[in-house]
DNA sequence: TGCCAGGAGTCTA
DNA sequence: ACTCCTGGCA
């Protein structure tokens, strides 16, 4: 959990980002999480013990988006739990086990959706589930790591070590654990926020300047953390002030009993010590040393034997079988991968990314067959679901298969699904149908799906298998298509690697095909994707349709990371940026700059045109400057740097009411506040009054030579148009770093006129 | 009256 | 996870 309310308390640090700022670097994740994200798409297979890989897939998805963005991701997996934890881990296992129970209840209720949302609570990842993603990580050369104990210990070791350059995850705690760059709330479209330690002096609600880590981590204690209980009526602001009145932990301790108002345990203070050297010297597993070591050298006086909390030490050996995900964290036992049906479902399910295919009763081959047949006028129905193959990554060359599209079923079609499920050999499936909407006969679909549907990619790869699969796909929530959904299709290779991610549209017939694309949730979002696709744009040069700039993207292919993305058809704006960074840098640089004028032209021409657009979005004012812009350029050479940005900004925007004229004012004071209080910023005049004063903070090496600049020179303009409020761009500059580039501040100038005059 | 903590309710993914 | 509301406190 973290520390609640942390994150929110260091808002006005959050700097917006992009997950394409990092290219050429390498960023640690929590692949709990990613396992965790994906197991909640499966809950109901996973609770039931039905064979179900969608884990694994949502967490590919997300590898080969970093690897679309030019980003190595360093995958840090949970070991054991420590002894600290093992309180809170047994309650938690025993919730999830009552939720377990009652979903499972519900769903032979006939009630699906709230089968689902109970079971969601049940998800459990396991070392078996980490370690067929680790399979799968190793087929696509992607590093990653079991942590002895803590992926957050783990992950901030490796960023102290330099082995990566920042931490993706959704975890305050690694700000505790003295994470020095992290990066939360990515999304599908690789938006981000990134918190960087530097800037915690410039943190508004409260007054962090020549805060220590040391203060910070009794703060973050004091107001309850994972390893230590929080004293009830004391959060991070009261935490806060007694950390900055007293001082030290024994004198504030000693104040609260002083007090009476809070009741304090005996052991507190003990208790306090012990969550603190948690912090600072849990174990980790060095990559370099191959061993064991602890996050912080300890104290020569200290003595680790009488350190019990901090986990206990894990022979060199079984550390390292432990690290490459061949020894359970937990149990220490070796992990199997059962090639042939297993003791456990899961494992069997499991089994195919390292085994021969398992044995079905019957040939799957037959089933697809009546069951697209009765697909096929699914094709016609709603795009929304992406459904993934669980099992398409099992085998090793999941990426080359074509991927099916998914579509969201309908009750029609659900329903033939489900005859098709009873021939199978489950029984649940065939009686919840017929009271369930669309979830409760996709959950019973994809189980069943799942299974068999691996078996026949690895036998067969005809078309019979995509109608399967659509269904499958089907089986995914019902939420709009994401752009990593898209993702997944590139891996298709059948040729249809020139579509988009986004649109699965080669695989179902072509007719639809188109129909799915207008059932989409919002067409909107779909071409706010395309924009997100960053080179795409500039190639295209043109705003062609939707379809062409699908074309563009192509998943990198798994085995090499970064040169592969900047490689790609599409080279990404932060491959540009970063290309100094690394290795990639000599194919990026040379595509950037003729890629980079074209985008120019292109946005300049687009911000001319939808000169109505652009207004509107100012009308809203609230959002980031650079979100604006976005909206504001329809056409896709605008996207081209911002291309992220947009998507998401464009919904929240939208979604966000319009900030009053006194908010407008409030917030832009508080943006030059920040920028005041934050060093001066290297931009330009005229960029820098965009600038953030967040990126002017924490300038990583990478970010400076930013060539997007694009962005932040829309922002410029929109600045203008929304006349009401010129201050608020500033504040909203984001790409500060970008703007510093030459050839954008130039290209950036121009725009800026250009604006003007249309505002004019 | 304002601040803070905590709970309830809601929405999203 | 986020917002809004409530109660306690100064």
């Amino acid at each position: 959990m973290g520390i609640s309310g942390l994150l929110p308390l260091l808002k006005s640090i959050h700097r917006p980002t992009e997950l394409k700022k990092y290219a050429g670097e390498t960023l640690g994740v929590d692949g709990y999480g990613w396992l965790h994200r994906g197991a909640v798409a499966c809950a109901i297979e996973l609770a039931q013990g039905k064979p179900t890989r969608k884990y694994v897939d949502f967490a590919m998805h997300r590898v080969r988006m970093f690897k679309y963005f030019g980003v190595t991701p360093y995958v840090v997996f949970d070991g054991d739990f420590l002894p600290s934890k093992a309180k809170t881990e047994a309650a938690r296992s025993k919730r999830r086990e009552e939720s377990k129970r009652i979903g499972l209840e519900l769903l032979r209720a006939g009630k699906p959706s709230q089968a689902y949302s109970e079971l969601q609570k049940a998800i459990d990842v396991t070392p078996e589930m980490a370690r067929h993603l680790i399979e799968e990580l190793k087929k696509a050369d992607v590093p990653y790591v079991v942590a002895p104990y803590e992926a957050d210990a783990q992950l901030v070791y490796l960023e102290r070590q330099g082995l990566i350059s920042g931490i993706v995850s959704e975890d305050s705690d690694l700000l505790v654990f003295g994470a020095k760059r992290l990066l939360t709330k990515l999304d599908q479209h690789g938006q981000c926020v990134e918190i960087n330690r530097r800037d915690f002096c410039a943190v508004r609600e409260i007054s962090l300047t020549g805060w220590t880590d040391r203060e910070f981590r009794h703060m973050a204690i004091l107001s309850g953390c994972d390893y230590l209980d929080g004293v009830s009526n004391i959060g991070l602001k009261t935490a806060y002030r007694l950390v900055r009145k007293h001082k030290t932990p024994e004198r504030i301790i000693k104040m609260l009993r002083f007090d009476g108002k809070h009741q304090i345990p005996d052991s507190y203070l003990e208790d306090f010590k012990q969550a603190e050297l948690t912090f600072l010297h849990q174990r980790v597993f060095c990559p370099k040393k191959q061993d064991i070591v602890f996050l912080t050298e300890l104290d020569p006086s200290s003595n680790p034997d009488e350190m019990r909390f901090i986990g206990a030490p894990v022979e060199t050996e079984l550390a390292r079988s432990i690290a490459i995900g061949d020894v359970n964290p937990i149990t220490k036992e070796r992990i199997v991968v059962p090639r042939s049906p297993g003791k456990r479902r899961i494992s069997q399910a499991l089994a195919p990314a390292s085994g021969p295919p398992r044995t079905l009763g019957k040939p799957i081959s037959e089933y697809f067959k009546d069951r697209s047949d009765r697909r096929i006028p699914l094709g016609e129905m709603d795009p929304n679901c992406f459904a993934v193959d669980p099992n398409h990554n099992s085998s090793t060359t999941a990426e080359e298969r074509p991927r099916p599209i998914v579509f969201p079923l309908p009750r029609p079609y659900v329903e033939g699904a489900e005859e098709a499920l009873e021939s199978t050999p489950r029984p649940y499936t065939s009686n919840a149908r017929p009271l369930r909407r669309k979830t409760e006969p996709i959950s019973k679909l994809l189980g069943l799906d799942v299974f068999e549907s691996s078996e026949n990619r690895r036998r067969t790869t005809g078309p019979v298998i995509q109608v399967y699969q659509d269904p499958t796909a089907s089986s995914r929530p019902p939420k709009k298509a994401r752009l990593c959904d898209e993702q997944t299709f590139d891996e298709s290779a059948d040729g249809t690697p020139e579509k988009s991610k986004f649109f699965s549209s080669t695989k179902p017939n072509k007719s639809a095909k188109k129909k799915a694309d207008k059932l989409l949730m919002s067409d909107d979002s779909i071409e706010e994707a395309f924009r997100s696709l960053p080179d795409h744009s500039w190639r295209s040069e043109k705003p062609p349709k939707p379809t062409d700039d699908i074309v563009i993207f192509h998943e990198p292919s798994p085995k090499k990371q970064t040169d592969e993305v900047p490689a790609a058809e599409s080279p990404i704006e932060g491959c540009e940026d970063h290309a100094e960074h690394e290795v990639e840098v000599p194919a990026s640089s040379p595509t950037q700059q003729g890629p980079a004028k074209e985008c120019n032209d292109d946005s300049r021409s687009a911000s001319m045109t939808p000169l109505g657009e652009l207004l509107k979005e100012f009308s809203y004012g609230t959002g980031h400057a650079r979100t604006r812009v976005i909206h504001g350029l329809p056409t896709p050479a605008s996207s081209i740097q911002q291309t992220a940005t947009p998507k998401c900004t464009g919904p929240r925007n939208t979604q966000t009411p319009m900030p009053t004229p006194l908010q407008r004012i409030g917030a832009r004071a508080l943006q030059r506040d920040r920028f005041q209080s934050t060093p001066p910023t290297p931009g330009i005049v005229s960029s820098g009054d965009r600038s953030n004063k967040f990126d002017s903070l924490p300038v990583n090496p990478a970010f400076v030579p930013l060539p997007r600049v694009d962005v932040e020179e829309v922002e410029a303009l929109n600045k203008p148009l929304g006349s009401e409020d010129q201050i608020i761009p500033d504040s909203d500059g984001e790409d500060d770093d970008d703007v510093g580039d030459e050839p954008m501040s130039s290209s950036a100038v121009r725009r800026l006129n250009l604006t003007k005059f249309l505002y004019s």
